[in-house]
DNA sequence: TGTACAAATGTTATATATTAACGCAAAGCA
DNA sequence: TGCTTTGCGTTAATATATAACATTTGTACA
């Protein structure tokens, strides 16, 4: 039970989200420029959207905000606004909750896997690449080639385990 | 490259498929026998087609075959089979294609991983502790209280890259 | 600077996926 | 037999996602 235990997987308690959303979207506004992708008004406004907290958000959700600010706003502008997302790694897709989050990049160049808190619902990624080789000795034993992997876990953190 | 390598994770090239449904149906009433679960016959009709082959099946896939089989049958008459058959664990759903698979019992007392070839689309379970384990680890390290997983890994299997 | 092409967005419609609610019928049990 | 639970039929609604085509905006280059 040492205290070097649990990192800043899940955001620390009182952390600055203010600052949180401005980092992520600077590294966005980065990572665009140096590739040459244009991050629009609309998708910047649904990055920041899905960067309001760190819930998952669906599709519709981001829809109803976006028609409440816009006037207009359909289905297929918010998907499209996530598929450039989704291509860009700046968000991920939660496939077990039809939703998604922001990418905090830390699952560096390995595949994204998350931990879900089923009681706050806030979502953080798993850092370093033990479960990828894991699954890679595993696939390797069946000759599988892996080329993506969807890895979600849901349980308890530990802020919620310790609020009981 | 031994030969030992390759266990039957993915079905054998020529694996006798009715077997493989006759055991599925078979183990399925024995488990609800045990169980004093009525596996009835929209219900076991419905884990039949799942099993017809060893690829994910859409539940509006299977209400068409329901639906010309009987003339009669909506979308609950599937999800409610189908609900019966995941509370039972007798099928899988796969959360990133939105389909389901016959569980082949692979990983035994842990939580369910999935390869799935995106070329023949089959999709077979990682049997074995390991990726729980280390999937265990990396929660624990984060304080994080593990439930449930999903393990969704996207690839090439043997047959498919030798066939290249 | 204008034009031409590509990329992005608007718009309408539809496809796909899932659940709610209610009533009837059959199965299991006292 | 009557009671209760469980399963099923049916209608409707909600949730999620994409197709297809029109219009606008951005960018490059003559």
């Amino acid at each position: 039970m040492s205290d070097t235990f649990g990192q800043t997987v899940f955001e620390a308690p009182g952390h600055d989200h203010d600052a949180c959303i401005r980092g992520a979207l600077a590294r966005a506004d980065a990572l665009c420029a140096e590739r040459g992708l244009r991050l629009t008004a609309i998708r910047r406004r649904v990055l920041e959207l899905i960067w309001d907290n760190h819930r998952p958000t669906k599709a519709y959700d981001l829809l109803s905000a976006i028609s409440a600010e816009r006037g207009n706003a359909a289905p297929p502008t918010v998907y499209r606004a996530l598929d450039f997302l989704l291509e860009a790694g700046l968000v991920h897709k939660i496939e077990s909750l039809n939703a998604f989050v922001g990418c905090d990049a830390g699952h560096e160049r390995g595949h994204p896997k998350f931990l879900i808190c089923r009681r706050c619902e806030h979502v953080a990624e798993i850092p370093g690449p033990a479960v990828d080789s894991a699954i890679a000795r595993e696939a390797e034993r069946s000759g599988f080639t892996v080329d993506h992997e969807t890895i979600e876990i849901g349980g308890i953190c530990r802020r919620c385990a310790a609020a009981d």
